[in-house]
DNA sequence: GACTGAATGTTATAACATATCAAGTGCTAA
DNA sequence: TTAGCACTTGATATGTTATAACATTCAGTC
């Protein structure tokens, strides 16, 4: 298991580059990556934490977009569907995939001081929960692994 | 890891003694169970299914309590708190501890068709977890673990 | 041009959760 | 015994997250 999020890095191309990387993905399978979806993606990865639909909301209204929840919603819903972006149950929240392409089971490390999110592979924690579900036969179709607690930052402050 | 939760039992005895277990819990560690929390444990445990605050206020509404939420969210709180309850952040529902007593990570195993939920041991997948996070230097405090899928039960009847 | 299906716009509302302050309850220590 | 304190409950209001439902637009195709 590896994990990235707490560390700078050059930002700029990191987005140039997964959203180039998010455009070549939806010209393969067909899908539709519409100005609002790119637009929604870029923000997330702009903001590189969990955003609520309503925040992202809000900068879209900035943009000029229509302001309506479902808007968001959609977007976000189509992102998340195409695996550009997760959605952090803990805080109701979204954000952009740091692992775009590869196909994987994501787990998170989230800071509850600073809402900070790291995202993980979980793929191993996965394979141990199937297990399980197997036994009970139960048919997992999806697995959503979080843990709170302190990142490096906050921790270190306190 | 084991799993207990989609095959049937005697329920009676089942709340009966999951609740003597509550009370001489908090009697030992000076908490106070109160007729709305103990109250509201009993009907989580009659569901025996993850169930929305709403829910709950609902059926103390017709006990003649107070039936405005925080009256709900607050022996919710009670209830997680004290380790007799667990909240269900896929579904933003609580369902009442089946290891009532034994200090445990718990892992989910949801039914999206019937929401029947299956409270296994995550304990494993916590260490592995931990383990990831102590290479990046975050400190982890609590874990969601839960899998979505479908219960035999759905399974069978699609 | 007319049909089709997907995406978007718009209104309204459902569902989940908390802030705040007032009032009651039970303990304990002067 | 009563004054003070901590905690619980009551009540009102509001904040936050999410979706239903229906109208409209738009791109592709026949």
């Amino acid at each position: 298991m590896n994990a990235i999020g707490f560390e700078h890095h050059d930002h700029a191309t990191c987005i140039a580059s997964t959203l180039r990387l998010a455009e070549d993905n939806c010209a393969q399978r067909g899908l539709k990556f519409t100005p609002v979806r790119r637009r929604s993606l870029e923000i997330l990865l702009r903001e590189h934490r969990a955003m609520g639909a309503y925040d992202l909301l809000a900068v879209l209204a900035d943009d000029g977009h229509s302001a309506q929840p479902p808007v968001a919603y959609r977007a976000l819903d189509f992102l998340v569907t195409a695996g550009f972006a997760h959605k952090i149950e803990r805080l109701n929240a979204y954000i952009a995939c740091c692992h775009l392409g590869s196909d994987h089971a994501p787990a998170f490390l989230i800071c509850r001081n600073c809402r900070a999110v790291c995202e993980a592979n979980a793929s191993q924690v996965e394979i141990r929960l199937d297990a399980a579900a197997q036994a009970v036969g139960f048919v997992i179709e999806r697995t959503v692994v979080e843990a709170e607690g302190l990142c490096p930052n906050c921790e270190n402050a306190a």
